[in-house]
RNA sequence: GCGCCGUUAGCUCAGCUGGAUAGAGCGUCUGGCUACGGACCAGAAGGCCGGGGGUUCGAAUCCCUCACGGCGUACCA
């Protein structure tokens, strides 16, 4: 249950109530309906929460803040709710203080959901796809990758956590020109190898990595000279294929091994071979988006994305003055680009398997992209502006002792995925890459492969090892926490047991941020702040020794945060381990 | 040129729909268990929130502008 919100309910109601009262009173004017803000003070002596009513209706009231305050206070019955006092602080804040009901109820909630405190089902019956990854089949996963990779998969673990239907997808990019570099690259290393490094020219816009070479050299152990004289589209096709069955599942080892799966890896060949590519921009031109030009056939994104902009509110004036270009679907030669296979892939996603939601985790160097295909498939009735969601992350930076390392496929010098888990433990570069998304992240190759404390996802563990290690110390002595019925929270009056309760109440609104904004960064962010609160209270209130009904809450408290660090741990996909 | 993202403590980053004295971790300094785990706790120092205008009771937050950094502007994927 979400402690939280039912607390603001309350105020939200009771503030309307006051000021009803106090308005048939004739102590204010009535017919005001500014909405009822309700915060949290940083500052515990401001009250456990506050409302700004009266500084944003005051205006309208014709009279000050603190005027409007008193009558609101005089009128406000406090009765059955969850707070005990309310004052007038500052230029007219109105400030609650809550009761031990509240705090006993939040207790009463962790220990009751257990294992599923922290769900809501604000987006049920919502069926979600998180598109991520997606790296190239090429070659090695990068860092772009092991940062998306975590934000997709904590990403899909938070919207599942508010109540969605979700669904996670690799979408392999197993087709078209990528396909064709891949396989003359490897086709070069080949030859090299037969003919000689010098004899044979590497393409220069060819993958440059080493793994290539291992490819080749794999093929070649396999099938000897007996591709020389082969006919150069089956060698393409052949090579290809083998180094995306080599390269496939060393992708999903790698992701397993960072602890993600997929529910799907769609291949983009298979929107070729089904004709669904040629039969979506068969769709577009039937709707009267498209036109030939130079041989080639071109969507109008331009006219698409100023129609979609003067929706949104611009003005048609300034929307002209964009400097906006078309974008080719069928190039001269026949063949589909790759915009025209992704607008059939988001078809396919929305028209064909249903979703109501598609988000997908772009790197930022992909942003030009968004609202095109967005605008692709408003313009197929599929509203992708309303529908289609692309999360843009900026690119991680690297740096070794102070210098910026390049990324590159191409120079081979990258550090892939399974480099970086075979330096760092899959915990701290899960916790790691869970930043905000749209950041920019340093990451100090130096810094990150040191295992000391420097990572905060230790303070978290910690915390969890501490309070197993104390509920088993207490077990073996045959006091193991109580049952709820058994537990008075009245006894519970250290600001420090205090602030525990109202931490571990703050969870279910942390996930539904983390949904709302796709950041699920919340979390970790909260989970430092519960081990603190933990850790602060650990410290405060001792447990053995005391008395046995102070023993009996303080117990609960303890076995309450473990669950609720679980919880989020969880989410995250970072262990909790019971000793450390 | 045009467009997108960013700029907050020495470092890495928070700051929810505008709210009270701008926060956390790391680092630095000073303290704290013969007692449930010292990977912890208490305290201190450290800030023209990139600069300048504007909006209002109130701005790190909204608007304009400039500077700096990243990225994009393909019949590439």
């Amino acid at each position: 249950m979400n402690m939280i919100q039912s607390a603001k309910d309350q105020i939200v109601e009771l503030t309307k109530r006051a000021y009803a009262a106090a308005a048939t009173d004739g102590m204010l004017p009535e017919g005001v309906d500014t909405p009822v803000p309700v915060e949290i003070p940083k500052d515990t002596a401001n009250g456990d929460y506050t409302t700004t009513f009266c500084l944003a209706a005051a205006k309208a009231m014709h009279k000050s803040p603190r005027d409007v305050a008193q009558a609101l206070t005089s009128k406000m019955a406090l009765d059955g709710s969850y707070f005990t006092s309310v004052e007038i602080a500052g230029p007219g804040f109105l400030n609650f203080r809550l009761g031990d009901k509240w705090y006993g109820d939040v207790l009463a909630a962790v220990d009751g959901e257990g294992a599923h405190y922290g769900r809501s089902e604000g987006l049920h019956g919502k069926k979600y796809m998180v598109e991520f990854v997606s790296a190239n089949p090429t070659g090695p996963m990068h860092m772009g990758n092991a940062r998306g990779g975590v934000l997709g998969d904590t990403l899909a673990s938070v919207l599942d956590w508010n109540g969605a239907e979700v669904w996670r997808e690799f979408y392999v990019n197993d087709a078209g020109n990528q396909i064709e570099k891949f396989a003359k690259s490897i086709e070069a290393r080949y030859f090299q190898l037969i003919q000689g490094e010098d004899a044979v020219e590497f393409p220069e816009d060819g993958y440059h990595g080493d793994d290539i070479r291992e490819l080749a050299k794999a093929f070649y152990d396999q099938h000897g000279n007996s591709y020389v004289n082969c006919d150069t589209e089956k060698r393409h096709a052949d090579m290809a294929r083998f180094g995306l069955d080599v390269n496939l599942p060393k992708m999903k080892g790698d992701l397993r091994r960072y602890g993600i799966e997929f529910d799907e890896w769609f291949y983009e060949s298979t929107l070729h071979e089904s004709g669904y590519v040629a039969n979506t921009v068969q769709a577009l031109s039937d709707a009267g988006w498209t036109y030939e030009q130079d041989g080639a056939l071109w969507l109008k994104t331009a006219d698409i994305i100023r129609d979609q902009l003067v929706k949104a509110g611009k003005k048609r004036e300034d929307v002209d003055k964009l400097d906006l270009k078309d974008d080719v679907l069928r190039r001269a030669n026949g063949f589909y680009t790759y915009f025209a296979a992704d607008i059939a892939y988001h078809r396919n996603k929305f028209g064909v398997r249903g979703f109501d939601k598609v988000i997908n985790i772009w790197g930022a160097d992909h942003h030009g992209h968004v609202a095109r295909l967005k605008g692709a498939m408003d313009a197929l009735g599929l509203d992708g502006t309303g529908r289609l969601d692309i999360v843009l992350m900026q690119l991680v930076k690297l740096v070794r002792d102070g210098e910026t390392v390049r990324m590159s496929k191409r120079t081979g010098k990258t550090i892939s995925l399974s480099d970086l888990l075979d330096e760092i433990p899959v915990d701290a570069c899960r916790w790691f890459f869970n930043t905000k998304p749209d950041t920019q992240m340093e990451f100090d190759l130096g810094l990150a492969v040191r295992e000391d404390s420097e990572n905060p996802v230790y303070y978290v563990q910690y915390a969890h090892a501490r309070i197993c290690s104390l509920l088993k110390a207490l077990s073996d002595e045959g006091c193991a926490a109580p049952e709820m019925g058994k537990v008075d929270i009245a006894l519970a009056t250290t600001e420090q047991e205090r602030e525990l309760v109202k931490a571990l109440s703050r969870f279910p609104e942390e996930l539904a941020m983390a949904a709302r904004d796709y950041d699920p960064s919340y979390i970790n962010r909260y989970l430092v702040a519960l081990a603190g609160t933990f850790h602060r209270f650990y410290n405060a209130c001792r447990i053995k020794g005391e008395a046995p009904d102070l023993v009996a809450v303080r117990l609960k408290l303890a076995e309450a945060t473990k669950q609720v660090l679980c919880n989020g741990l969880g989410i995250l996909g970072v262990t909790a381990p019971e000793k450390m």
